[in-house]
RNA sequence: CGGGAAGUAGCUUAGCUUGGUAGAGCGCUGCGUUUGGGACGCAGAGGUCGCAGGUUCAAAUCCUGUCUUCCCGACCA
């Protein structure tokens, strides 16, 4: 792609009200856009990014057998009815009425869709262990969006749910999920901890949260300094230097942001919501489910917190928006630029997503936005052009060497 | 929803105390000079001073209301 061509509107300052490092960066570097509270475009460079998290997701997920769908944000309050949580979900609701006043929300999440969906075509235990997934964005009116992307209104998340005939399925699924979970956040970049959590809005019987460390982050985790022990703070009402559970270890708190959350729902909505099946008894019997939330627009935020200085992001190899930069320093000279090209056309046919700075911008503004958009990769085309020798930094790790143009593709 | 802060050009902001022609930097347009870390000169464009009402001869400035945004807290994934 030729960044003439791409729309990365830079900033030199961050906006007033960007006040977390993932939201000054995102904003500068022409990640996102705010346009209301809680509420952003994601601009190219941004999507690029989010379509990476989404694509691993896919796989992952193709991996243990989930398939997905996409259903409707708009659903019918009878449709809330059923489970009884058009009453009880309270204002972060969005709830809105059409022409004909009828009364619909924003899905903030959808176990009474998919209970709908799974319940009228599976009616026998044959057709049973299922898991679905889908992409999408999700409305929550919060009472504080904050922090950028870490809790919007309006955000992308995958969800996903799982139908079970026992608890042993169940409890399969709940290990793939976490397994898949622990894949997916670490291709991403990201470290994370798994710790037990309370159950919520959602309800079920157990849960776990997949959290990142980081100062910005809402939830308190508390953990061992011995055992992989971890809880959220809520549900383990344990205190730093308090005596860990498990072993004699002594107990630790951070902060932590929740990319990830599972739960085993059990039959709180197949109950409510009649998702029964025939059993091998042919008697009624209602699915065990499981439900599994990934925040992705929170998973970029995230990702931008833990991989940055103030001076710019450094993207994780698999979801950074391209592989490669390449600077030509002068574009009027003739070698440099024929060189870049050419280093250009060859990554590109060979399937390296490659971004070439061709705009018509003096070599330090180039390097200051090169710098920003933390691809992670770095060829900078220059004076020795004519030895066919160009400067290649891996930002990553923060070297820089002097190269011949046709090493590139087996460095990167 | 309680507490705090802030709304002036695309971004950052000065001016407000003490009412009297709305200023700067960045960005943008044109011309020239520059060209390995956000260049320089000259000439320009761009503003319902968040919105509504009030006080006044006169309001960005004072008063009232309202909307929006951010931060802390409570709540939540």
């Amino acid at each position: 792609m030729k960044q003439s061509l791409l729309f990365v509107p830079t900033l030199k300052e961050a906006p007033k009200d960007a006040d977390v490092k993932s939201h000054r960066l995102m904003s500068r570097a022409g990640i996102i856009k705010q346009v209301a509270a809680g509420i952003y475009t994601y601009l190219p460079l941004g999507y690029r990014v989010i379509r990476k998290i989404e694509e691993i997701i896919r796989e992952e997920l193709d991996k243990i057998g989930a398939s997905e769908l996409l259903m409707p944000a708009l659903q019918p309050k009878d449709l809330w009815n059923e489970s009884g949580r058009w009453d009880k979900y309270g204002p972060e609701l969005m709830r809105l009425t059409d022409r004909k006043d009828r009364d619909f929300c924003l899905g903030p999440t959808h176990e009474e869709v998919i209970t709908q969906v799974v319940r009228d075509y599976v009616t026998s235990y044959k057709k049973l262990p299922l898991a679905l997934f889908q992409i999408q964005t999700k409305f929550r009116d919060e009472m504080r969006p904050r922090f950028g992307l870490m809790r919007g209104r309006e955000f992308i998340m995958k969800d996903a749910y799982t139908f079970s005939e026992t608890p042993e399925d169940l409890d399969r699924w709940y290990k793939l999920f976490t397994k898949a979970y622990i894949d997916i956040f670490n291709r991403c970049g990201l470290d994370t901890k798994i710790v037990s959590s309370d159950v919520g809005q959602i309800g079920g019987d157990e849960a776990d949260e997949f959290m990142v460390m980081s100062e910005v982050g809402e939830d308190t985790i508390t953990y061992c300094d011995k055992c992989s022990y971890a809880a959220n703070q809520e549900h383990s009402l344990l205190n730093t230097g308090g005596k860990c559970p498990v072993c004699d270890g002594t107990i630790n708190t951070a902060k932590g942001i929740e990319v990830g959350n599972i739960f085993k729902l059990g039959t709180k909505y197949s109950d409510s919501m009649h998702g029964t099946f025939a059993g091998r008894d042919n008697k009624p019997q209602p699915m065990i489910m499981g439900c599994y939330g990934l925040g992705i627009s929170r998973t970029l935020m995230a990702s931008v917190e833990q991989h940055s200085t103030e001076n710019g992001i450094v993207w994780p190899k698999e979801i950074a928006p391209f592989k490669v930069h390449i600077i030509p320093v002068n574009k009027k000279d003739e070698n440099q630029l024929n060189l870049a090209y050419e280093i250009y056309n060859t990554l590109k046919s060979n399937g390296v997503e490659v971004l070439i700075d061709d705009r018509d911008e003096r070599v330090g503004s180039k390097f200051k936005d090169a710098d920003l958009i933390g691809i992670p990769f770095r060829v900078v085309v220059g004076k020795d052009a004519s030895e066919l020798k160009v400067e290649f930094s891996n930002r990553l790790k923060d070297e820089k060497e002097l190269v011949l143009a046709s090493e590139i593709l087996a460095l990167i």
